[in-house]
DNA sequence: TTGACATATTCCGTAAACGGAATATAATCC
DNA sequence: GGATTATATTCCGTTTACGGAATATGTCAA
């Protein structure tokens, strides 16, 4: 047995990076027909509509016709899993962001302690 | 071309059930030996293996040789990518974390309203 | 109906992914 | 050295993903 199918889970679907830019695009409007997404995307329009159709699959997206047009828009609360399995690991970012914080105060200290003294020549090891 | 290889990008990497769950071991423990993966995670010595590689192919994972063990330990930060991509959505979390208050609150607040009142029958619209 | 447009589906080919079994490597102990 | 343990790698088979080209479906308009 490969890899979850794409079309039944939700981390398999993401793994495509044109379908988190499908997702990115449909983020930031609601209700975009595939054309849009064609164009905006520059990807052939079948290739397209493939992506959509397995983020419909996995309730990503959801579609609603109009005229000859399909609309789609996100459905973002699918992704949580995704959120939630990323989120457990929010106390060692918040640590990372410490560790980078702590270094940039350090060679701010740094940086003022120097100051008066003769600066060293780059390269000087 | 498939999906980006799993070797190669993060997104995919984690696409795989059991890899998270090896991520997840390794996030509680640091330093752990492929064996006892095996044990925990009941699966074949070399699947987990395989699993290792990947993980390491992509930086996820760093080893060290202790005798004849090799110890694992994660590398959380090469995770960061997608952790970027969902912190995109935050905005909409907390929104929907929003209403879910909010529907709460309501409900309290028809609840408190509602002492004193008859209990409407269930199915009355 | 016919035709134009928007989107979905199908078919085909290639490249991987994963699992399993067997085997290889490497360190340790006798 | 040989045997044992810990781990990695290889080989094989099956399944699937994706792209591309062609085609089908569906909708509107005249």
């Amino acid at each position: 047995m490969p890899r979850p199918s794409t079309t039944a889970d939700v981390f398999s679907a993401i793994a495509e990076p044109r379908r988190r830019q499908i997702i990115d695009l449909l983020s930031r409007r609601r209700g975009v027909a595939v054309g849009t997404i064609v164009m905006l995307l520059g990807l052939p329009q079948p290739a397209v509509s493939k992506h959509l159709g397995v983020l419909r699959a996995v309730g990503i997206v959801s579609v609603s016709k109009q005229g000859q047009q399909r609309l789609y828009e996100l459905n973002l609360e699918q992704l949580r899993p995704v959120y939630d399995w990323v989120k457990t690991f929010d106390q060692y970012w918040e640590r990372q962001l410490d560790r980078i914080r702590a270094k940039a105060e350090r060679r701010a200290r740094e940086l003022s302690s120097a100051t008066g003294k003769t600066t060293r020549k780059k390269g000087t090891t």
